[in-house]
RNA sequence: GCCGGGGUGGCGGAAUUGGCAGACGCGGUGGCCUUAGAAGCCACCGUCCGGAAGGACGUGCAGGUUCGAGUCCUGUCCCCGGCACCA
């Protein structure tokens, strides 16, 4: 029988699950290494193929690790929580326990089907009792020491749905399904005080082994800025003054007037009576739009003179203060001294209401523009001469003096907010009393569960799914025998997922969320595989939570994920054509273009023949009948030629590549095989299937390798013992310190083609021998486990190729004994020598210059200068 | 606009960091095998000139440094990702 995946893949992994081969202990004896992969969220449309490209990767590892002798934390778990399952419910009265538990089994089923080596005995689902009782148990730690809160937030509410929306979930105003308008409400949120950590968060990722854009996104966000508060005190309101935060403190002398943003709490009182009209309308507008329908159009300066006037603290001249929604409440102290001459919106707000504008550093021409770059400071008294930098410490020092402002430090990063109006999340473990006040659930209190519910709507009048549940929610306090209610809302998706990774260590432990013996011996992730857009939420909430547990002396290290790579994404083929059809009118007999017949204009097609507007129809791949030349056609309009498009598979696409079809033709070894070979893991591709069936057959070579299938009952090969010819020796030692390099970069690619060569060449002048087959074996057996099992015990091995030792090359064999080095003339290429690989300078250049192309090339000259290159090549300059 | 990353054959991609550009795979062409197909195996395929030997050109574009540049420097064009009134 030739190779058979479909016969040997199931096999081994139930082998593989019955013999617990990939279960691991603590063992203070061996070292550790944890390779962990971002957990998915059980989705109802099950794994696609990019899922198991990071599986894969971190697989590899693992299993390479693991030969190494290294004692590997390798788990998989279910970050359950979360909305699609709750949309379902709603649509469907299915509970989101049974969507998600279905959907579980699904996942794990697609992922078991691939042949990873996970421990699953430390399975883990966020959803479950007794991992929700933990998470609450950590909440009720950051309450404890000050880091959770409740606040009135201004929320997005779509009352046409019922619910509040998130910020990405509004365009315009409007709510992104529906289009109906949306409101800023404030309502009673939950909030994390992430900002109390902003400093260690930003300085501790210069000690971590992670891609510098991630790093960048993190410090970004963070958005660290120094530079000084200012005080300006308020005419004819003796002691109200406006602080203002600015990085510029040197250009103090050229604030022309200041700005508050519309919601500072100072508006209403400042305003003059012939202004209050107008303040009022522009702060009503700008609490209407969102925060992302403001940043639409932030080109345009709006704003209002309040009437008010404020003192420069320094010259004591009298500006006039302003609002404008170009200055954000949340960030700083939400108002501003504007400097129209050194600052680009101050400048455009200064043209558009006609305020002056004073230069007060050299270098720019601040009548046209903003001029922003350091420079001499003038016309700014004390500050005369001197350098930006001198002058801000100077005015800096100034102030502080004078007592009218100091130093200070300020960062984008807000507290996050952390309560959501839906069900299916943990619940808040805590009883808000009577009187006010909270009182966090005690730990034979926990775990807190969801009450069960037949309709999972938010409840009437903005209220949450949970108030449904009255008797859950109105309940008695068992400690002061009080009533008392419950929190309506529930965490975020991103709680459970910001320490399943410490979980993983020790999933059962009934007494605590894990045992400092198994967190001091696993931790750190060493190895932490996912995607990209992940970069600022789960990274950044998951590190926070880490330094809380970090200062609670729970975990030993400061963060938790030592090396980060972001696997690239596998594109697909999607097919386009156009037609004329642009209301999607099913009864419509559209006029149909290919896309050559189309042009694109802004933000609309149009058909080149008769000017009108056009719109992209996708066609499934499945369907697209291909035609000679592989030209992709219409599958029912004749002669219809499509456009193929390479994007993110999606499936308003038709482009997703299903893992289960790919396994059930192909098995899972070519599926891991060419995923990893298709490029750098880093790295977006293509996926192909001409590209599968071409490892594929690489599989297929390396089992006639060992299996002869010419033979009656196709037995293994005779394999002479020893190491076969030195060509082959060397051949095989090679490759082991190639591969095994190439593991050590996560360079998987090269490592596969450097086995495609040895499984090319190995037995191409002689007999396999039985060292060389047990070593590429061996070597494979990461990447194509199954294969690599079955294979190694039809050689006769009792125990799994996991338990093997990992191959070591012998040195003496990665180097050759003569070389062939290139010689080249004047830079160009000419000819070749081979010498002995330890010839001296003389010896190769003697030979080089006798080379018969390079004596043609020299025409009698003597060569200027010879330039020789140990081990690589000849330079003659001549 | 700003900040990252990147432009190498028909395609995915290699190239030990300044030393033989195009490994490996896909695709293509020719051949072997076969009753035939499939599969498999072998050879060739950057472009141009040439029957060949060989030569010229060649890593987005234009310069530069160097004995030598895909790799370093300057300028420039294009593509992908992130951020986008953060004072």
């Amino acid at each position: 029988m030739p190779y058979d995946p479909r016969a040997i893949e199931p096999r081994w992994q139930a082998y593989w699950l019955e013999h617990e081969t990939f279960r691991c202990e603590v063992d203070s004896t061996r070292p550790k290494y944890y390779v962990l992969d971002m957990f998915p969220y059980p989705s109802g449309d099950g794994l696609h193929v990019g899922h198991p490209e990071g599986y894969t990767a971190t697989d590899i590892v693992a299993r390479y690790k693991r030969m190494r002798g290294f004692n590997v934390l390798h788990p998989m778990g279910w970050d359950a929580f979360g909305l699609p399952a709750e949309q379902y419910a709603i649509k469907t009265g299915t509970h989101p326990r049974i969507t998600t538990r279905r959907n579980v089994e699904n996942f794990k089923r697609q992922i078991q089907a691939l042949g990873f080596s996970y421990d699953w005995s430390r399975e883990i689902d966020t959803t479950d009792p007794s991992y929700v009782r933990w998470t609450q148990w950590i909440f009720r730690l950051l309450h404890e020491r000050g880091l959770a809160y409740e606040a009135e937030v201004a929320v997005n509410y779509c009352p046409a749905l019922g619910t509040v929306l998130a910020n990405e979930e509004v365009i315009d105003g409007k709510s992104e399904i529906g289009g109906h308008p949306v409101v800023r409400l404030p309502m009673k949120q939950w909030m994390l005080r992430i900002t109390a950590y902003a400093e260690r968060l930003l300085a501790d990722l210069d000690e971590l082994d992670w891609p510098e854009p991630i790093k960048k996104q993190q410090r970004d966000w963070i958005g660290k800025s120094e530079g000084a508060r200012v005080r300006f005190s308020v005419e004819g309101r003796p002691g109200r003054e406006v602080e203002v935060f600015t990085t510029r403190p040197d250009t103090l002398f050229g604030a022309t007037y200041l700005v508050l943003a519309p919601e500072h709490p100072f508006v209403e009182e400042i305003t003059t009576p012939e202004r209050r009209e107008a303040v009022r309308a522009y702060v009503e507008a700008a609490a209407r739009k969102s925060e992302r329908a403001r940043m639409a159009d932030a080109r345009e300066k709006t704003g209002v003179d309040t009437g008010a006037r404020a003192t420069n603290p320094c010259s004591g001249e009298s500006i006039p203060i302003w609002i404008a929604d170009y200055v954000l409440a949340g960030y700083g102290t939400g108002a501003i001294m504007a400097v129209p001459a050194h600052d680009e919106r101050d400048h455009a707000f200064a043209l558009a209401f006609g305020l002056s504008i004073r230069e007060v550093v050299k270098g720019g021409d601040v009548s046209r523009e903003a001029f922003t770059g350091d420079g001499i400071a003038v016309g700014s008294g004390i500050l005369d001469g001197l350098a930006t930098p001198e002058a801000k410490r100077r005015i800096t020092a100034w102030l502080e003096e004078k007592r009218c402002g100091e130093r200070a430090v300020t960062y984008k990063l807000r507290d996050w907010l952390f309560s959501r109006q839906r069900y299916w999340g943990e619940p808040f473990p805590l009883l808000h009393e009577p009187d006010g006040s909270v009182r966090l659930l005690r730990d034979d209190e926990l775990p807190l569960l969801l009450p069960d519910l037949d309709d999972f709507r938010p409840a009437e009048g903005g209220g949450t799914p949970l108030e449904r549940a009255t008797d859950w929610i109105e309940t008695t306090d068992p400690v002061t025998g009080a009533r008392a209610r419950r929190d309506p809302n529930v965490m975020p998706q991103w709680a459970g997922s910001c320490w399943y990774y410490l979980r993983f260590c020790d999933p059962t432990n009934d007494r605590a969320p894990f045992s400092p013996e198994a967190e001091r011996y696993w931790m750190p992730v060493d190895l932490y595989v996912g995607g990209a857009e992940h970069a600022v939420l789960h990274l950044l909430y998951s590190r926070f939570w880490h330094k809380v547990l970090y200062d609670a002396g729970l975990v030993h290290t400061k963060e938790p994920f030592s090396k980060l790579v972001n696997q690239g994404m596998i594109l697909g083929s999607s097919y386009r054509y156009w037609d004329d059809n642009l209301s999607d009118d099913p009864e419509a007999k559209p006029r149909v273009h290919p896309t050559t017949d189309v042009r694109i204009d802004g933000e609309h097609a149009i058909a080149i023949d008769d000017g009108r507007e056009v719109k992209a129809r996708w066609v499934p791949v499945k369907d697209v009948r291909f035609g000679p030349e592989k030209t992709p056609f219409h599958p029912t309009i004749d002669g219809l030629v499509l456009e193929e498009v390479v994007e993110k598979m999606s499936k308003s696409r038709g482009n997703v590549i299903n893992p289960d079809e790919v396994v059930a033709h192909w098995g899972a070894d070519s599926m891991r095989l060419y995923e990893m070979f298709i490029g750098p893991l880093e790295k977006a591709a293509p996926w192909s299937t001409e590209g599968i069936a071409g490892v594929h057959r690489f599989l297929q070579r390396a089992w006639r390798l060992v299996i002869d299938e010419e033979a009656p009952d196709e037995p293994v090969r005779e394999l002479p013992t020893g190491s076969g010819t030195p060509e082959q020796a060397r051949l095989v030692a090679r490759t082991i310190a190639g591969v095994t390099e190439d593991l050590e970069n996560l360079a998987f690619n090269t490592a596969i083609s450097k086995l495609m060569v040895l499984a090319r060449d190995v037995a191409k002048e002689a007999p396999l021998s039985r060292d060389a087959a047990e070593t590429f074996l061996k070597l494979l057996s990461p990447f194509a486990p199954h294969l690599a099992e079955e294979l190694w015990n039809r050689l006769g091995h009792a125990q799994s190729i996991a338990l093997e030792p990992w191959p070591s090359a012998d040195p003496t064999l990665l180097v050759a004994d003569t070389i062939t080095l290139a010689v080249q003339v004047n830079g160009k290429r000419r000819d070749e020598i081979r010498v002995a690989a330890d010839a001296d300078a003389a010896t190769v250049e003697a030979a080089a210059l006798a080379a018969p192309n390079v004596v043609r090339h020299l025409e009698g000259r003597a060569p200027k200068k010879v330039i020789v290159v140990p081990g690589r090549l000849v330079n003659i300059v001549g």
